[in-house]
DNA sequence: ATGCTGACTGACCGATCGGTCAATATTTGT
DNA sequence: ACAAATATTGACCGATCGGTCAGTCAGCAT
């Protein structure tokens, strides 16, 4: 099974983006790191922009595709809450680069970003709204609030390791005890 | 007193970085800004990298000047958090440019950002394990895991904003209402 | 007044940027 | 077998990039 040069070219892209954001990456650099030339970026890809948007889709499709299955498997809200945080953790773990690219779209004041995870934000809220409906969770947040909080922190900590590391070296020797803190302080902030 | 041209092109540097991030921003960008011609740039800094890195420096200098009275006097330990966590966020409110820069610093692993609030964190740190060990807070989470929490979800908030915006535009329009939710999420997540 | 220095300028440079296009190689459907 | 479609290439474009350079000019010490 032989990778396509149109899937280099998007895995090549993923990788630099998000080591040196956007703007400091030059198609010659992709198609050069990708080995294809550049007219060939050009002619899978619209422009510089679309290459953009079509890299952050495919790599967010295979999160969303799980966190999506997971809402639906999972009939306990705070356990759900609980797996959903864990999952997150854990892809980002396997896949660093992706809270580096969300970073710099952030940083670039991307304004498509959010549209992407909008749907599954949606959904998540849905549910969070059930839980507090059913008395199992305080009803007096926003559920956005709650999902915010775990992305960023999630992100942030691999994001900023650099900075966070001198405040404590172990949150990182011992990333278990880390996110077990946070889902814990988490959970317990939302009950009832 | 007038404002001499070197210290108008760090003041637009300073601008225009945080606001479009270092690639986005050229030298003649400045100029014009900063109502120079580009050659005086050139004067002044040895090239676009010094110029980022003297800019970050002077940013950096004045923050660190700033956040040193972040935790107030206050008898009840969690009284302190919260307010701590209020002023941090209304710090940052009036200063936006504050986690755009330490993000920025954050992707170029600068190993120095981490270094400039250590004192900070120590403070805090310390102030939260007086209370667990006076039974005001839980003893079984690294107090590190509670700053860190909301340092980044403060930061993340104003950077991320073309993010989660698109999720719920209200946590912007009534940005006290998403404060308020997230202070009382963390304070009951820590409570005993 | 002369000479020196640092602030400041405009013209200019090679390199690289994103992007186009015509031509060629390769795969695919019939 | 052949034509249509798709993949791939290299040569090329105007614009802009960071950066250089020779030189002007005002202030100031001698």
């Amino acid at each position: 099974m032989k990778i396509s040069k149109k899937q280099k070219i998007l895995d090549q892209s993923l990788a630099l983006f998000s080591a040196y954001g956007f703007a400091h990456v030059s198609i010659s650099m992709i198609a050069k790191e990708a080995g294809v030339t550049k007219s060939l970026i050009f002619h899978h890809f619209e422009n510089k922009n679309q290459l953009w948007e079509k890299v952050k889709e495919s790599f967010f499709k295979q999160y969303a595709e799980n966190q999506m299955n997971l809402f639906e498997s999972e009939k306990d809200p705070i356990e759900l809450i609980r797996k959903s945080m864990r999952y997150y953790f854990d892809f980002v773990k396997d896949n660093p680069m992706i809270p580096r690219f969300f970073a710099y779209a952030h940083l670039e004041n991307d304004e498509n970003c959010g549209k992407l995870d909008q749907p599954l934000m949606e959904r998540g809220s849905q549910l969070i709204k059930k839980a507090q409906a059913q008395g199992l969770m305080r009803k007096d947040f926003n559920p956005v609030v709650l999902v915010m909080n775990f992305i960023t922190v999630i992100n942030q900590y691999f994001v900023a390791k650099c900075h966070f590391s001198h405040w404590d070296e172990t949150i990182y020797s011992n990333p278990n005890s880390f996110i077990n803190d946070f889902i814990e302080n988490t959970i317990k902030g939302i009950r009832p």
